[in-house]
RNA sequence: GGCCCCGUCGUCUAGCGGCCUAGGACUCUGGCUUCUCAAGCCAGCUACGAGGGUUCGAAUCCCUUCGGGGCUACCA
């Protein structure tokens, strides 16, 4: 009981990691972060029609980008290697024969099609689908004939009658009848082995003592415990289970693309913060206990624990992400905003990386940080300030080319013109006296003409300020050819 | 169909027999503030799936029912 927790990540990446899995990798690590015990991460790659390098790599990439690092996996090595499974063959194919030899597996030389066939009789029997024991005992003789007609074997896990019961630290004791957990295949007919082989013997082998999963795991349980009985484990040192909620979708069903952004990378990319997704994410099935919701990872591994996991299913909803993302921005300091924001405006090419285009985003980063969501519009509010050719938006320019309009502008142009000292606060003052004070017009009305003049838009950062950075001469010059537009 | 899991505001949740005429957050609506957009502040709408029990007392315990989901592969 006093053993060192060890949790483990073991996902099979056939595509990008979802918001799905990291919500998982996201408890398993902040649980193993907790009780100061050890994450562990393996790749299941059993099947590598599915799993390809390109997705292990990016899985590796994304986990390393939330900072979920791991203690023992890919990259850091550890005492029980390799963590991909297909560099396991060898362990897994031992295992089989062992328990071929103790009786506990056999040999199964159904094909895929027989037992399709009979599983169809069964769903048309009204019984139970699944393998019927055909190959159980077969006769040495039987066994040479099946071989004579060049069958492949697939190895199979002989289920015994009875039940199996786990504890599950979520939902409690769970319970399944052996007759709805027919026996399983191990290894395929080709050698290979399967997710129900390579999961329990490298768990048991690498010492896993917590395994927090996804609920569809659930059923698989028994199969697991099945395997770690074959392997001769002790009751007493089996894994202990919890198996997570689901993320869902929108309408109720498992998130998938169809409904919903659901790949990390996508909101890596839209820019979206790894601490805003991770806090998000863990009030997805957890919640701490009091009213607080805007949490650090490391609150997360402080107050994080099994007991307050919820046992129903929660609705991804992108709006609260959202609102999480703005706060997490608006904590940022100016040179941790400032990093994370260069990357997003070289890559949209509003800025090339130069000292001096770096130096007027960043003092550019103040005016606009409580008002953005995500770093990727960051681009479009700030490209006023680096455009070669500045053009006004088509849509806004109408506001500018009536006759009352005109009048602002150039009472703006020539206010502003002798302007010695150029700072928001003194062309606010300036402008203020005579285009509020003398010329009498709503501020609505008159500054947001020259906010079209000068930045293109009806929307946009503070005037003055956004002024001020843009600079005087560019300010008049926008602001003469907006008048002779 | 069978087996298993789940069921509090639109959404995420708090709640583990009396503190609940059910609290918080997001969304939404209205207002304040205001140079646009935001941010911020204030206010408001909206929930214990249903029916039976147990109990002095139930969102909290039990049963039934309805609803949702998962599994039922030589996927994981």
């Amino acid at each position: 009981m006093d053993k060192k927790v060890k949790v483990r990540f073991a996902p099979s990446p056939s595509g990008d990691l979802h918001v799905g899995n990291i919500r998982t990798a996201l408890f398993d690590w902040a649980y193993a972060r907790h009780t100061g015990g050890t994450f562990l991460f393996r790749i299941e790659d059993t099947d590598r029609s599915r799993v390809t390098d390109e997705y292990i790599a990016a899985a590796i990439d994304t986990l390393k980008w939330l900072g979920l690092t791991w203690d023992e996996g890919p990259e850091v090595g550890g005492a029980n290697g390799p963590y991909l499974q297909s560099q396991r063959l060898d362990i897994y194919a031992d295992w089989a024969r062992k328990f071929i030899d103790q009786g506990d597996a056999y040999f199964c030389y159904c094909t895929p099609d027989e037992l399709e066939a009979r599983r169809e009789a069964q769903r048309a029997a009204n019984e139970a689908p699944g393998y019927d024991g055909k190959c159980r005992d077969l006769s040495p003789q039987e066994i040479k004939d099946y071989k004579e007609q060049g069958r492949e074997a697939v190895v199979r896990m002989r289920m015994p009658a009875g039940e199996t019961t786990f504890h599950d630290e979520i939902r409690g004791d769970v319970t399944f009848d052996h007759k709805f957990v027919p026996d399983f295949v191990l290894v395929r007919g080709d050698g290979s082995p399967l997710y129900t082989l390579a999961v329990a013997v490298d768990d048991v082998m690498m010492g896993v003592t917590h395994i927090l999963r996804g609920e569809d795991l659930l059923s698989s349980t028994p199969r697991q415990i099945r395997v770690y009985q074959a392997m001769g484990l002790a009751k007493a040192d089996y894994p202990l289970f919890a198996h997570l909620p689901f993320v869902m979708g929108q309408d109720n069903t498992k998130l998938s693309k169809r409904n919903g952004e659901v790949s990390i990378d996508w909101y890596r990319k839209a820019g979206y913060l790894p601490e805003a997704i991770c806090n998000y994410l863990a009030l997805l099935g957890w919640a701490p206990g009091d009213d607080r919701e805007n949490i650090t990872m490391k609150e997360l591994t402080e107050l994080f624990t099994i007991e307050k996991v919820n046992s129903s299913p929660a609705r991804f909803d992108m709006k609260k992400l959202d609102a999480i993302n703005g706060d997490k921005i608006r904590a940022l300091t100016l040179d941790e905003f400032l990093a994370w924001t260069l990357p997003f405006m070289t890559n949209a090419g509003v800025i090339s990386g130069s000292d001096q285009e770096i130096a007027l985003v960043r003092s550019a980063l103040p005016i606009i940080q409580e008002r953005i969501v995500t770093l990727g519009e960051i681009p479009q509010m700030l490209k006023f300030l680096f455009v070669k050719k500045f053009q006004v938006e088509e849509e806004s320019i109408p506001k500018i080319n009536d006759g009352a309009a005109k009048e602002v502008l150039k009472r703006t142009l020539a206010d502003l013109s002798p302007l010695q000292e150029w700072s928001h606060s003194e062309i606010e003052a300036v402008l203020r006296k005579s285009l509020i004070e003398e010329m009498g017009l709503k501020p609505r009305i008159a500054f947001g003409a020259v906010r079209i003049a000068v930045t293109g838009s009806t929307i946009s950062p503070p005037l003055f300020e956004s002024m001020e950075l843009l600079g005087k001469t560019l300010c008049i010059e926008r602001i003469e050819s907006a008048i002779s537009l």
